[in-house]
Order: C-alpha cells, then sequence, then structure tokens
DNA sequence: CCGAAAATGAAAACAGTTTTCGTAATCCAG
DNA sequence: CTGGATTACGAAAACTGTTTTCATTTTCGG
C-alpha cells in the first residue's frame, strides 16, 4: 500500500515550487527582489481559495504592517503576469485571486445563500464549448463559467432561498 | 408563400408590448410616471445589443439633453428589477445592459480583437450544466457563460492576434 | 561601495456608480 | 380642479475598488 502523502508536506512543496517560479519570473524581466513582494507571495501562496485584495493584505500586514494596498495590488498584477494566478470576477465587485490549484483550469458553481464556491471541470463541457465556437467560426483563448444558485445539501442555504425568492427582486 | 414581415414594423411592436410591460411595472410598484423614465425606455428598447450607461446617456440627450446620469442610473435599475432588462459584465469595468431579445436566455462569444460579441444558446450546453449541478448537489439560479478570443473570419482579428500573442503578456 | 534603475508607501487621482439634497413633477383624495 | 403628500429629478458630492504620482528608499551589477 502506497504511503499517504501528508496534505501540509506537498502543499510546502509546492509553495517552494511557485516561489521559486516567480523568483524566476522576476529576474527574467530585470526587476528586483525585494522583501516585501517576498512577503506577499509567501502569504498568497499559503493561502486557500479565492482571495481579495483586502484579505490578502491584512495577512500580510500580520507578518510586516508598513505594507500597503499599492504593493499589494502591484504584486497581484505580476503574479497575475507570470501566469501563477488568476484574476477572478465573481460580480461583488472585488477582484479575486487564486494560485491555481492542482486542477489548471476550472470552473464555479457559488452559492449566492452561504458563498461557498464550488470548483469542477468536465471535459464533454469543455469540448462543447470549442464545437459551438467552431460553428461560429470563433477561436477560444479563454472562457469564464460560473454557475450560481444554492447548496442543495446545506439546511441554511435551502431555508434561505425558500423565503426570500418568489420571482422577480432576486439578485 | 408567406409574406416577409417587416423587421422595423416587428421591432415596433415588441418595443411598444415592453414600454407596457414597464408602466404596468411602475403602476404595480406605486410608482410615478415621468416624462424622463418614458425618454429613457424609448431610447434604450429602440437600441440593440449591449448598450453601457454612458451610450445610453447620450441618445437619451439627443432628446432631452438635460436628463442626467442620476436617472438613467436609477431607471435601469428598475428596467432589471422589472425583469425586461438583463445586466452584463463582460470585463472591461462598464456594466451593460440588454433588453433579452427573441432569445430569452443566450450566452456570448465576445472578440477580444475588434469587439463583436455573438450570442449563442444551446441545450445541451444547458443540460450538462444542469447534470454537473446535481452531481454536486447543487441548485443553479443563473449561469454565466462568456467565451472570450477572435473572430476566425475578419482578417483584422486573426492578424492582430498573430502580432501581439507570445504568451505571458495577453489580458 | 557607487549610482542607475526599480520599488515602496502615503496620498492623490481615477472611473464607474450611488447617494444626497434642494427643487420640481406627479397624482389621488377631497 | 386643486392641495399636498409622495415620488422623481439633476447637479454635485460621496463612495468603492483600483491605479497613479511623487518623494524617498532599496536593490544590485560594476
Ligand atoms: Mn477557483
Ligand atoms: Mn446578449
Ligand atoms: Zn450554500
Ligand atoms: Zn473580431
Amino acid at each position: 500500500m502506497v504511503p499517504v502523502k501528508k496534505f501540509r508536506e506537498l502543499d510546502e512543496n509546492l509553495v517552494r515550487q511557485k516561489e521559486a517560479a516567480f523568483a524566476d519570473f522576476i529576474q527574467r524581466k530585470g526587476l528586483k527582489t525585494t522583501r516585501q513582494r517576498n512577503t506577499i507571495i509567501a502569504t498568497f501562496f499559503r493561502l486557500r481559495g479565492h482571495i481579495s485584495v483586502e484579505e490578502l493584505l491584512n495577512q500580510v500586514k500580520q507578518v510586516n504592517p508598513r505594507i500597503g494596498y499599492a504593493t499589494v495590488y502591484r504584486t497581484l498584477h505580476l503574479l497575475v503576469e507570470s501566469a501563477l494566478v488568476e484574476e477572478r470576477r465573481f460580480g461583488d465587485g472585488l477582484a479575486r485571486y487564486e494560485g491555481h490549484s492542482d486542477v489548471e483550469h476550472h470552473d464555479h458553481m457559488i452559492c449566492l445563500e452561504c458563498g461557498e464556491i464550488f470548483e469542477f471541470f468536465n471535459p464533454r463541457l469543455e469540448a462543447l464549448q470549442e464545437s459551438l465556437a467552431e460553428e461560429n467560426n470563433f477561436q477560444i483563448f479563454r472562457h469564464r463559467l460560473e454557475l450560481y444558485g444554492a447548496c442543495k445539501d446545506k439546511d441554511a442555504c435551502q431555508k434561505r432561498k425558500a423565503r426570500g425568492n418568489t420571482a422577480a427582486g432576486a439578485e
């Protein structure tokens, strides 16, 4: 029987890999290595999920309170440019960032009741999109698919949904 | 042979239908009928495509130059609330609005080169989404699917794409 | 070390949108 | 028809998330 990898360990390896990749990117671009940037990316890569700028800054400030919004924004732009991180917008007005997990590309289901975000990937769906694009003589570079709704298994989400939703006035 | 319906005529009927529906909505909500709102919705429903607030205001001003942003924004909110209009965000920072055309629901392909927007609808795609949601025990209220890429048939879009796209620096 | 180049952080600027507030229009009860 | 409470208007101010500016500090190859 293959031993189960310890989760934390695996994660740390991945994180270090990403930190190295970013260092590489910085060097290739002729930019400079700074303490602030290191703090920011180290913090970011150790967070899970879809992180807003404010969330990240709060975490970062616990390491170095002098770091401000500007540097966080600037570093996130670099991370996106380096293709280590993707920007997401789920319609609440905030940009969110995720270092793409094990799955390279994935789409999202967003629970409007509890805010939870499920990730999924389906090859048939991807293929179908391609074939539809083909029909329209269109070449896809990237796409975004988001399903908004409610967790079926969580009581809270079902109850809240049952109340507030008549027909018209739903966000 | 069935006579071909004159396009303009058909459209006008639809527009009047929508104007009436909005009037209804206003009344049901106990709001007041105003000249400005009438101008705005009359203008909006006669425009095609995915209209930004600024575009709409410009058109509106040609009828009544005293109308300002505030009223346009407010009226668009009412239109959305009435479910006669949908808000779209294609990632350029602007809200866009469309009075849904003949097709109730549809998704979008957006050419990053020329900005053109193609609409499409595919039942298999919709069904597949449903079944994926089902698997995750998720109930879809609405979804958004956007394919970003380039027109294949337009020379301009292909050329521009060929130049600017190495790997990293693409929006 | 030097010094050019790049980065930082606080604050100002920005863009799109929303809110405020004084005035004007609507519309129903009388 | 009004009167008058209610709703809407428009200009300007406020707001939110993000970007830019600018004076100062840090980095790093020579
Ligand atoms: Mn994700
Ligand atoms: Mn559309
Ligand atoms: Zn939920
Ligand atoms: Zn195009």
